[in-house]
DNA sequence: GCGCCATGTATAG
DNA sequence: TATACCTGGCGCA
């Protein structure tokens, strides 16, 4: 369950297990098995991360141009020196076997061979992605002034910021004290460079750990003397899924409400409504 | 063992 | 707005 970070950091295993070598391709599961017969014993070129999406080059200006979904996962494997592959467990819909790693891919909503142009187009229609360095934040920021959607919804969506998902989106609005439902056209060009910078900041730092991790050293839990969190995504947070919770700076129960079809979290007084505090 | 939900997006209606 | 995709972790029996 990938943002921005998870297919950085897989494109940059990716690369390292197999990159510069034949890699035999294969579809276990037959969904793909067309394409990967065309590419079994190919030189893997490289991989790369744009956003949430993550293209495998291959000579000839093929790519396998891959997106997880919600539910997807490419596991990468690493193998001794003369290790066969385990056999695939369940629906394995592309598999990478490399002399020291073997990678499956499952569950993703999107695996299918494409050209530099199909390529050049699904770049072309994300936005700025704090995770590359010649992103454009000021396109971003041009978007989002002049939009009357909220800001919430803004950050979530992948033609202007792309990358961003839901932990992403309740963390950096909470670490920026913005509240989530304020629309774009309310918004001052110093707060934009301020979620940006934020962005630029975490997202590194998550492809660095392989973890979301957004809690300040001052309120991590040995700082505050309280229990750590233990769930499946590891990384400390301060409002993300911690619905009914006292916010960690100042004891509000964070709270929860659908927004652009996925649960928002937000500590209601850290993040105060801006109408309030826009009266004159 | 079963049902539910989830770091996401495309497509049908 | 609903649903398909079809995995994995959790709570609960």
């Amino acid at each position: 369950m990938p943002e921005g970070h998870t297919l950085r950091r897989l494109a940059l295993d990716l690369t390292a297990a197999f990159a510069g070598e034949p890699v035999r391709v294969g579809s276990p599961q037959g969904r793909f098995a067309a394409e990967a017969a065309d590419l079994d014993g190919e030189v893997l070129v490289a991989a790369e991360s744009a956003g949430k999406h993550l293209f495998l080059a291959f000579p000839g200006e093929r790519f396998v141009h891959i997106h997880l979904g919600l539910i997807g996962a490419f596991d990468i494997l690493p193998l001794a020196a003369g290790e066969e592959a385990p056999a695939p467990r369940g629906a394995v819909r592309l598999r990478l076997v490399g002399r020291r790693a073997v990678a499956d891919l499952r569950g993703a909503t999107q695996c299918a061979l494409i050209g530099a142009e199909r390529r050049d187009a699904v770049l072309a229609g994300l936005g700025a992605d704090p995770l590359r360095p010649d992103a454009d934040p000021d396109r971003a920021w041009e978007r989002i002034r002049t939009s009357k959607r909220s800001i919430g919804e803004l950050l979530m969506d992948q033609a202007i910021v792309a990358g961003v998902g839901n932990v992403y989106r309740a963390e950096v609005l909470f670490r920026q004290r913005l509240d989530p439902f304020r629309p774009g056209t309310s918004l001052r060009k110093g707060q934009w460079q301020a979620i940006w910078d934020d962005l630029v900041e975490l997202m590194a730092d998550g492809v660095r750990v392989n973890r979301i991790d957004t809690v300040r050293p001052e309120h991590t839990p040995e700082a505050m003397g309280r229990e750590a969190r233990v769930d499946d995504h590891g990384g400390e947070v301060y409002v993300y899924r911690r619905t009914g919770q006292p916010c960690f700076v100042c004891g509000a129960a964070v709270r929860t409400e659908p927004m652009a079809s996925r649960n928002l979290f937000w500590c209601p007084r850290c993040q105060r409504r801006w109408r309030l505090r826009a009266v004159r």
